[in-house]
DNA sequence: ACTTGCAATGAAAATCATTTTCAATTATAA
DNA sequence: TTATAATTGAAAATGATTTTCATTGCAAGT
């Protein structure tokens, strides 16, 4: 496995938050840097076991989780009801997943900011969370 | 239970899709219609033992499925993992939904078909489904 | 380098929503 | 009224995720 700055920052970033920098979540993260993909945590179990054999699904549900908190990737909600994990995008983004290998595109949405903002006026409800998401099957997948 | 139109259009929506008229659907179709709110499984499951002890909670998922199916309810994803069912709008709608009790306000968005329609173009992809929802807390909720 | 405390780990068990199985019941077409 | 296939509810199965807990191993301080 090659060094790579952006796993470097990771591990920094999981290090001065208070959390230990160990091997299983070395792997978690090297992963997670490489995959342009979305992962969901049995993938990422697998895949990490490749290079850290003794890895457990435990472990990976709580790195993943930490990670999310740090706000270096994004669980992404599927239609199954099930979630994937993605490097986080620096601000805000709508996105576009394949429901087959997870492969994501993101494009540019009408703002939604204003859009909540004058639904949260007219009705009266704090809003919280929002989703903007599309699904469906990647040109690769469609081959499939 | 007072008699209602829609209930009884309900039915024969069932009866004339092959599906019998039971006493548990005739329960579960009747809280549905009657609700403003998204109602949960478990929602339904005890709100339909008041008038139908012997309800099960399996009927309710499969009877929900079904008035689903034929398109009178829509199920309703949350940010949670977790499923609520709510009568179908005519039309696709976009919604706000508390996340508390379930209360559903609709807005207007912006048309998203041909936003979905430019993405599609651009990616390649054969989208298959999309959300456009917003969750949050009622006025009502939030006094308590 | 060497302790040492506390965070992190993995296995197994628990949980929670949902689905399946199956024997008993019941709606409805003939 | 009867026959039959759909429907029911209980219990068990499933699948994703979380919790428990004894063991392991970072990393801060000597």
């Amino acid at each position: 496995m090659n060094k790579s700055p952006i796993v470097d920052k990771w591990l920094a970033e999981l290090q001065s938050s208070g959390y230990r920098v160990t091997g299983p979540r070395r792997v978690i993260v090297e992963l997670m840097v490489a995959s342009t993909r979305a992962l969901g945590p049995i993938e990422v179990y697998d895949l990490g076991r490749r290079d850290y054999p003794g890895l457990g699904l435990v472990t990976v549900y709580r790195t993943l989780e930490k990670l999310e908190e740090l706000c270096l990737v994004e669980r992404v909600h599927q239609p199954d009801g099930c979630h994937r994990y993605l490097r986080a995008t620096q601000g805000h983004q709508h996105l576009l997943m394949c429901i087959y290998c997870g492969e994501v595109k993101y494009f540019s949405g009408d703002d939604i900011n204003s859009l909540i903002g004058r639904v949260s006026n007219e009705t009266g409800y704090e809003v919280t969370d929002h989703w903007l998401q599309l699904f469906g099957t990647c040109p690769q997948c469609q081959r499939n």
